[in-house]
DNA sequence: CAATAATGTAAACAATGTTAACACCTCTTC
DNA sequence: GAAGAGGTGTTAACATTGTTTACATTATTG
């Protein structure tokens, strides 16, 4: 099914909801998540803002969708990242390589785009369906990885995951919130990914 | 200086400014931040929406002083966990104790008012003075007493106090962002701080 | 081709943040 | 103590917001 996106007449957008979304994202990312807004996304959709309603239920549900749109964009930076360093083989600098990778790519959404990786983590009162985190199963391929080449014990795996997860979470987290500062960051990062590398391949 | 509060009339109200943003906090965590309002909170304190400008420059403003008040309520509960286990000492036991409960607090406070975990760490516009976090200052506090009772190098100091907050702040914010459920939590928790204890206290 | 569903517009509503002009209180100063 | 000055509250208005209702247009399907 070919985007027809314009058919003959204007009074038809073809691919609101989507075109929302995106430039809700956009306005997100440049305004931050408190001028997200019903009437500025219908203007710059060039809509009447109750069109947008055909779509959504409310700004609410619109906020929840751009917060999963998020989520699977950071997933698919991460994915990029790790294919990046080569494809995955039992090679055991490579898995690590990998591993690192898509937790670098993590923080480094945050710092790129600290309004996005906000909303991404507000609490919506409606998100979209609840499948299962696209990075959280990146991660866990990259545990499976490092089993199979022999990095890790498969019975640490899912404690190495969690721990793993949960330090990158939050430096993501203080460096989007501007707690610490461009400054400090290089400090924090070493401690963070040492004390992962040091949990997770026993020494 | 003894609390005037209401003098003689009722016209002034004598102690505006503290108790808006004591309302603002209370809404925010029982409605959550996107409901926080100049007029919802006006209403609740028996005053027009334009008294709250005599304290306030803006609804950003108010925000930013109530994620302030947030991120200080944290802190105390902080402290005031540590001093539960009792006081400092030499002992290696009582201070690798006192350390294990800040973090605690830290995520406890984020588990039962998640919403107002969630306004301390929004980026605001406008913040309060920047002043040094006091949880952060607590932290150190107890990294020393580590030092001291001879449980943690010095030169491992920093990075241990880096590591751990990250992790602990990471923990918590996914547990506030229901990103963890309540039954995944109990995992998270013993990833997390074994992993931050060996980290910190080299074995 | 006609009927029906999908998707847009237009106009109104209540509620919001914010401002300007005015009222009241408190406090200093003669 | 009276007078005035500054702080703190009110009232009324404004523009803008989310949302709904009624209607217009297009797309789709029998």
């Amino acid at each position: 099914m070919l985007t027809p996106l314009r058919k003959g007449s204007d009074y038809h957008h073809g691919d609101l909801r989507d075109a929302v979304i995106q430039v809700a994202r956009d306005l997100v990312a440049n305004e931050g998540v408190s001028s997200l807004g019903i009437r500025r996304v219908a203007l710059r959709v060039n809509v009447t803002p109750a069109a947008l309603y055909r779509h959504f239920e409310s700004l609410e549900q619109l906020r929840g969708e751009v917060s999963g749109r998020v989520r699977n964009e950071m997933a698919e930076m991460m994915i990029l990242a790790r294919e990046k360093v080569g494809p995955a083989t039992l090679s055991k600098t490579r898995s690590r390589a990998r591993f690192s990778a898509i937790g670098d790519a993590y923080v480094a959404y945050a710092r790129k785009f600290p309004r996005l990786f906000e909303i991404a983590f507000l609490t919506c009162d409606a998100l979209p369906e609840t499948e299962e985190s696209l990075a959280w199963r990146t991660l866990e391929e990259s545990l499976e990885e490092l089993i199979n080449s022999g990095l890790l014990e498969r019975r640490k795996s899912l404690k190495a995951a969690t721990l793993a997860w949960s330090s990158i979470h939050g430096l993501a987290s203080l460096v989007a919130s501007q707690t610490i500062s461009n400054k400090e960051y290089p400090l924090f990062r070493k401690s963070v990914l040492d004390g992962v590398q040091d949990a997770v391949f026993a020494r």
